[in-house]
RNA sequence: GGCGCCAUCGUCAAGCGGUUAAGACACCGCCCUUUCACGGCGGGUUCAUGGGUUCGAAUCCCAUUGGCGUCACCA
C-alpha cells in the first residue's frame, strides 16, 4: 500500500500585495508538500471581479519565485488539473452548483439583493426560495429572473471537522445560514469554488489562515453533499503586529513594512525573510537551529511543528537574522547588492566600495541602512566641539585644541602612497608612544574631527583611508579653525 | 452580541504528569577595543486567574478574564 500522494496548495486572490501572512501560508503549504515529496499547485482565486487588479497573478508568479517557493502546477506552468484561475473554470462551477441542486443541498433563490428580505435571523433573504415548488422555478427560469443558487443547510443538529492542529472543531449547524454558491454574475462564491477546485485537483492537505475555521463547516456540508472524501485540514494561527500602545492585532499597514515585496526593498535580502517567516509560527523541534536555507527547511519541516496560536511579527529579530545571512555573504557579493540600495557616491567611496562594505558589513541590519551610514562621508556634518568630550578616553575640548594641530602636522608628511589603514596607524602609533599619550585618546580626537559625529563606522585610520588624503587633510583643517575660533 | 479559536520571559519559543521551566531576539552588565558594531562571558519572580483531578499539574478537566477570528451575491 502506497500512501496517498500529498497535493497542497495555495490559493491567493490577486490583490498585487504579497503579505507576510500570505507568504508564510504559501511557504508551509510547499514546505509540507516537499517534505512529503508532494506536489504544490498555485490556484488564483480571482472570482471577485470589483477587486479584480490588474497584472496581479504576474505579481505573485514573482514574488513566490523571488521567495524561492516554486509550485509544481500553476496558471503560468500548466498542469494536468488546469486551467488554475478561476475566471476560467466558471461552467465547472455551474454544473456542480446544478449538481447540488438535483442532489438535495442546494435551491435557486430569486431574492433581490436590494430588498431587504430579512424575517430575522440573517439579513438579505430568508428560506422561502427553499420551498418554491418545480413548476415556480421554471417560470422564474424561463422569465429570465436573475438568480443565485443557495447551499440548503441542515436547520439542527451541528457539524463537525478534524483540524491537525485544533483538533476537532464542531460548530453548531443554526449558526450556518444558507450561504450563495453562484452568484447572480454567474461567478461562484470563494466558500463554493474552494470546494469545487480543491476536490478536482486532488488537495489533499487545506493549509490556510484560521480565518477559516468557522466556516470550514461549510465546506465540509459541501464535500458530504457531493459524497467526496474530506481533505485533511489545517488552520494556521494568523500573524500579528505589535501596536504602539503594547497591544497587538493582525499585522497590517499601520505596523509598517507587512509584504514581502517591501520587505525586500528595505534590504532584508529574501532568504532571510523566508526563513525568518518560516519560525514565525513553527519550529523544528528536535534542533536549536535557526537559520535555515530552503533545502534545510524542508528536510525539517512537519507538522507537528506548528504552533496553534498567534504569532508576533519581530522586526528586531528578523533584523538579527538578516545580518547574520549578510555576514556569512562573500564580500564581492555585499558590495554588489548593497550598491542597488545607495545613490549619488562619490568617485573617492565609488573607488573604495570594497573596503567601505567590509566597514559596514557588521553594522548594518539590511542594505537600506547603508545611506545613512555612510551619508557623513559624503558630506562632513556641522557638529558641535562638546562631540570631543569623552569621559572614558579623558578627551576634552582643550585636549582636543592641543593634540588636533600636532596629528595633522604629522599626517601632512604622508603622502598619497602611503595614506592607508595600515601606515596611518603605525605613525599615529608612534606618535603616541613618543608624546606618551592614550590611544584612544588620541584616536578619538582625530576620528570625532574628520568624522563629525560620535559612531561611525570603522575606526579613525579606516575614516581616513575612506576618504582619502586631500579631503581628511581638508576635513580636520576644517574643524581645526572651529575648534580654535572657540 | 451569537458562535468559534487561542493563552509559557517584552517577542519567537522548547515542554506533552515528576525538569534547577531549554534556546534565540531584544534588554542590562563585564571583557575585547582607535568610537560603534562584531565576538566572548554573565544577568532577569515567564507558566493569565480561580477551582478541580492526581501522591505530584506549565502540562489533564471546568469556569473566569483577556486577545483574536467569524457571522457578505469578499476572499
Amino acid at each position: 500500500m502506497t500512501e496517498k500522494q500529498v497535493r497542497t496548495r495555495f490559493a491567493p486572490s490577486p490583490t498585487g500585495y504579497m503579505h507576510i501572512g500570505n507568504l508564510r501560508t504559501a511557504l508551509y503549504g510547499y514546505l509540507f508538500a516537499k517534505s512529503q515529496k508532494g506536489t504544490f499547485i498555485l490556484r488564483i482565486e480571482d472570482t471577485d471581479r470589483a477587486r479584480y487588479v490588474a497584472d496581479a497573478v504576474d505579481f505573485i508568479v514573482r514574488t513566490l519565485d523571488a521567495a524561492r517557493i516554486v509550485p509544481d502546477e500553476g496558471p503560468d506552468i500548466g498542469g494536468d488539473y488546469g486551467p488554475y484561475v478561476q475566471s476560467e473554470r466558471m461552467e465547472i462551477y455551474k454544473e456542480y452548483a446544478e449538481k447540488l441542486v438535483k442532489l438535495g443541498h442546494a435551491y435557486y433563490c430569486f431574492c433581490d439583493p436590494d430588498e431587504n428580505h430579512s424575517t430575522g435571523e440573517f439579513g438579505g433573504y430568508d428560506r422561502t426560495c427553499r420551498d418554491l415548488s418545480p413548476e415556480e422555478i421554471k417560470a422564474h427560469l424561463d422569465n429570465g429572473d436573475p438568480y443565485v443558487i443557495r447551499q440548503k443547510m441542515p436547520l439542527t443538529g451541528e457539524t463537525t471537522y478534524f483540524d491537525v492542529l485544533h483538533g476537532n472543531i464542531t460548530i453548531p449547524n443554526s449558526e450556518l445560514e444558507d450561504q450563495v454558491l453562484l452568484k447572480r454574475d454567474g461567478m461562484p462564491t470563494y466558500n463554493f469554488a474552494n470546494v469545487i477546485d480543491d476536490h478536482l485537483m486532488g488537495v489533499t492537505h487545506i493549509i490556510r489562515g484560521a480565518e477559516f475555521i468557522t466556516s470550514t463547516p461549510k465546506h465540509v456540508l459541501l464535500y458530504q453533499g457531493y459524497g467526496w472524501e474530506l481533505p485533511t485540514f489545517i488552520h494556521l494561527a494568523p500573524v500579528m503586529g505589535k501596536n504602539e500602545d503594547g497591544s497587538v492585532s493582525k499585522l497590517s499597514k499601520r505596523h509598517g513594512a507587512t509584504s514581502f515585496d517591501d520587505l525586500v526593498k528595505m534590504g532584508y535580502l529574501p532568504e532571510a525573510i523566508t526563513n525568518y517567516v518560516a519560525l514565525l509560527g513553527w519550529n523544528p523541534k528536535t534542533t536549536n537551529q535557526e537559520i535555515f536555507s530552503m533545502e534545510e527547511l524542508i528536510g525539517a519541516f512537519s507538522l507537528e511543528g506548528l504552533s496553534k496560536s498567534p504569532a508576533v511579527f519581530d522586526y528586531d529579530k528578523l533584523g538579527w537574522l538578516n545580518g547574520e545571512y549578510l555576514k556569512a555573504m562573500s564580500d564581492e557579493e555585499f558590495a554588489e547588492r548593497a550598491k542597488d540600495f545607495v545613490e549619488n557616491v562619490p568617485d573617492y567611496l565609488e573607488k573604495n566600495w570594497g573596503k567601505l562594505c567590509s566597514l559596514l558589513r557588521t553594522r548594518v541590519a539590511r542594505f537600506g541602512e547603508i545611506g545613512e551610514q555612510i551619508a557623513f562621508l559624503i558630506e562632513q556634518p556641522a557638529f558641535d566641539a562638546s562631540l570631543y568630550v569623552n569621559k572614558r578616553n579623558k578627551v576634552t575640548v582643550e585636549k582636543a585644541q592641543e593634540l588636533l594641530p600636532d596629528m595633522i602636522a604629522l599626517l601632512e608628511t604622508i603622502d598619497e602612497d602611503g595614506w592607508n589603514n595600515d601606515n596611518l596607524y603605525a605613525k599615529l602609533e608612534a606618535y603616541i608612544a613618543e608624546k606618551e599619550l592614550k590611544k584612544g585618546l588620541a584616536m578619538w580626537v582625530l576620528r570625532i574631527a574628520v568624522a563629525g559625529q560620535s559612531i561611525t563606522p570603522g575606526g579613525a585610520t579606516e575614516l581616513l583611508e575612506m576618504l582619502g588624503r586631500k579631503i581628511s587633510l581638508e576635513r580636520l583643517k576644517k574643524s581645526l579653525a572651529n575648534l580654535t575660533a572657540l
